[in-house]
DNA sequence: TGTACATCAGTGAACGCGCGTTCACTGATGTAC
DNA sequence: TGTACATCAGTGAACGCGCGTTCACTGATGTAC
């Protein structure tokens, strides 16, 4: 062959990344595919040997950003021996307000999954449910389905908040928003 | 003059209605100009004796969805003698979760608007203060800044809540998303 | 009252542009002998 | 080892299309006299 073995594969993944970085910041469709191909370093006809569609981009893109996000969780899980205290303030800090590029990619993201094709939701949904379920550990007194119940309020809690207060960036009101959300989502984390 | 002295102003006023049901359907970049003005019986060159950008009409479009949202919450909150039960429990419904295009706009444009620029943004922002103001007087024994916060939590909840049992809405997911949602909000209207 | 004119909301074709996608071609490298 | 060939990731121009926006024009109606 040409190239060493992986080369394609590297190349692959490396236009994943890039993708996963301007999908967040700037949405599916406000991103195209000659400039995620740019920032890969490659012109765009290069893009279809590696992926059938843009659709299918999204698809992998999705199911990427999700498992990076379910590893991050687990890693600041581990640091904060067991507690989501340190997620969820990193989660609300002004430092992941301002940087949705490398951000959670269900607050990025999420607007954008509702309004496409089955296959890229199917992947968010599969990321999402594996999210759920790490979280829920984090209370290990609740039975399993009162884990994921609690999982799921803290991750629309905080994930909402999170895109109000991007969406408020400039106004006072952002911040307020940032406290309040941190402050009823500790709660719901210390609750019995 | 040609038309009766309103003509032009119901004209615009129709614009905006169908732009704020398309665009919360497929979201800014994914409604043009001219299917809007279809909508309202129009061709796309009357669109610019009214609006000078599509920017602009955006911007009009969050102004009319959130006071339109607002008058929704007031009159939610009178029907259920004051109470944000009936509004949280129609909130995270099937209904709500399958009709984006008439429903809250905080849910279907937080994303878009946070994309967008300043003008939007300053639009939304306004916007969100007054609901949070009037959601924080469903706690009549908290202080200001203790109901507004409170409000926001529950705006956030409910939101991040709705946003992800859309984009799972396929999988058993989205209505275990939807009750706990719902569970974890009527607590915290509870809460002491 | 009747008629000529002014107004201006709306029409519809055209504009340049960027999009996703296609495709004939290139050229660096591995393989065969 | 040296050389001819096969492979295929990547190039770059071209495609049709829909977008936001512009503009010369239309024609229904109110106004002036």
């Amino acid at each position: 062959m040409r190239y060493a073995k992986d080369h394609k594969e590297k190349t692959r993944q490396r236009i994943i990344e890039i993708a996963s970085q301007n999908f967040r910041e700037r949405g599916f469709e406000g991103e195209g595919i000659a400039s995620v191909m740019q920032g890969a370093g490659l012109t765009n006809g290069a893009f279809f040997n590696h992926f059938s569609s843009k659709e299918d981009l999204a698809r992998e893109v999705v199911a990427y950003a999700m498992a990076e996000r379910l590893a991050f969780l687990e890693e600041r899980l581990a640091a904060g021996g067991g507690s989501a205290v340190a997620y969820v303030e990193s989660y609300l800090s002004l430092r992941h307000r301002d940087n949705p590029q490398q951000g959670c990619p269900i607050a990025t993201l999420v607007a954008d999954v509702a309004r496409r094709t089955d296959p890229v939701r199917e992947a968010f949904a599969a990321g999402m449910d594996a999210l759920v379920d790490r979280l829920a550990q984090q209370w290990p007194t609740l039975d399993k389905a009162a884990g994921r119940a609690r999982a799921i309020a803290l991750y629309s809690l905080i994930n909402g908040a999170l895109q109000l207060a991007r969406a408020t960036k400039d106004a006072t009101l952002s911040e307020e928003i940032l406290a309040a959300g941190k402050q009823s989502a500790l709660a719901l984390i210390a609750a019995t």
